[in-house]
DNA sequence: AGCTTATATGTCTATATTTACATATAGGAA
DNA sequence: TTCCTATATGTAAATATAGACATATAAGCT
C-alpha cells in the first residue's frame, strides 16, 4: 500500500468515485496517469479494501464505480494517524531559474509569462472547484462549511490551492517587474 | 537527459560544485537522493556535457568538483528556450485533508500543527539561505541584485520558498482555527 | 575504544511513474 | 466520412526515483 492507494481511499471516504474520476480528481494533489491507477485499484479491490459496482450508461460507456469496504475504512483511520511525508514539489522552471541570468532577457521574461498565464488558467479551474462544491453541498450562511460536512477537506483543499495561486501568480509578477523589456 | 540532469547543468552554470554539493542546493528544487545524482554526473561526463577536477580537502574526503563544458552550456541553452512542463506537487497531507472530516479532531489538529512546525523550521532555513546569498554576493543599496549577477536566479527562488512558505504557514493556521480543540 | 554526525562517492535492487499501445462509445466539427 | 474530444478501462515496456548496502575521512562525544 503506497501512498497514492491511500489518496485513493481517501477520496472513497467522501463518496463513491469511478477510476476515471478518481483520476481526475486526485491530480491536482498527487499526478498520476490512469495508467497508475487501474492497476491500483484492481489490487486493492482483490484486497478486499474496495468494492466495484457496474454501472451502465446511456451517453457515455459502462464504468466500475468503487467503494469502501470495512477493511478499507480501517485502513484509511490507520494511515490518517501516521506522520505524513514531506511533500515533494518538481518545478522544471524552478531549475531553470537557476541559470537565468545567463538566459536572453526574452528567454526568460517569456518563461515567467508561460507561468503567469498558466497559473491564470489554474486560477479559473480552482474557482470553478469551488463554485462545484458550493453547488453540492449549500454549507450555511457565512458561506463555510462545519468540519463533520463531507467536503470540508475538498473545501480546505480548493481554498489551498487559489492561495498558493494567488502567491504564485504573484510572484511572477514581481519577477517580471525585475527584468523590464528589451534587456 | 532528463529533467534532472538539465537541473545539474543549470546549478553548474552559475559556479563549479562537487556531486555532494548538487544535491544539497538541488533538493530544495527538485527532490533527488545522492543514489540518483552520482550515476547521473557520471553519465553527463561521459558525454561531455561536464567535467571535474578532483580536489583533495583536508578535513573532508577528496572530492570532484565538477564544471560545464562548452557542449553543457549549449545544451542548457537548448533546454531553457524550450517550454518547460507543469509543476508536479505530491503531498500526503494534502490527500490526508480529503477524508478529514471522519477522523478524530484531535487527529486533524495533530496532522496540522505538524505541518505548521514543519513550515517553521523550513522558514529558518530559507531565512538563512538568504542570509548566505547576501554575503556571497553583497548586492547594492535596496537588496536588490541585478538580473546579469550570477545568484539573481537563486534569489528569486529562495523569496518564492519563502512566499510559498508563509502562505502554507497561513493555510495551517486558518484551517487549525476551523478545528476548535476539544471536537 | 566505540558511537554518531557530516562529508564524500559509489552500486544494486525494488518500487513508482510515465509513455506507448490497445479498445470502445458517443458527440460534435470539418 | 473522417477526425477530434471526452469518457471509460486496461496492459506492456521504459524510465525515474527511493531504499538498502558499501566504503572512507575526520571531528566530537561517551
Amino acid at each position: 500500500m503506497n501512498t497514492l492507494s491511500y489518496g485513493l481511499l481517501s477520496l472513497l471516504a467522501q463518496s463513491s468515485f469511478s477510476g476515471y474520476d478518481l483520476m481526475l480528481r486526485i491530480q491536482p494533489f498527487w499526478p498520476a496517469k490512469h495508467s497508475q491507477i487501474y492497476p491500483l485499484l484492481a489490487k486493492l479491490e482483490q484486497e478486499d479494501y474496495i468494492r466495484f459496482e457496474l454501472v451502465s450508461q446511456r451517453d457515455k460507456p459502462d464504468k466500475k464505480v468503487y467503494s469502501l469496504t470495512g477493511k478499507g475504512q480501517e485502513a484509511l483511520k490507520d494511515w490518517f494517524d501516521q506522520p505524513a511525508a514531506e511533500p515533494a514539489l518538481r518545478d522544471e522552471m524552478m531549475l531553470k531559474v537557476f541559470c537565468m541570468s545567463y538566459a536572453k532577457r526574452e528567454s526568460a521574461r517569456k518563461m515567467l509569462a508561460d507561468r503567469l498565464a498558466y497559473h491564470g488558467e489554474q486560477r479559473q479551474k480552482y474557482e470553478s472547484k469551488l463554485a462545484e462544491l458550493k453547488e453540492r453541498a449549500e454549507w450555511p450562511e457565512a458561506g463555510l462549511p462545519e468540519p463533520s460536512h463531507p467536503l470540508f477537506g475538498a473545501y480546505l483543499l480548493t481554498r489551498k490551492a487559489i492561495m498558493s495561486n494567488e502567491t504564485n501568480t504573484e510572484w511572477c509578477k514581481w519577477a517580471l517587474s525585475l527584468l523590464p523589456e528589451g534587456d
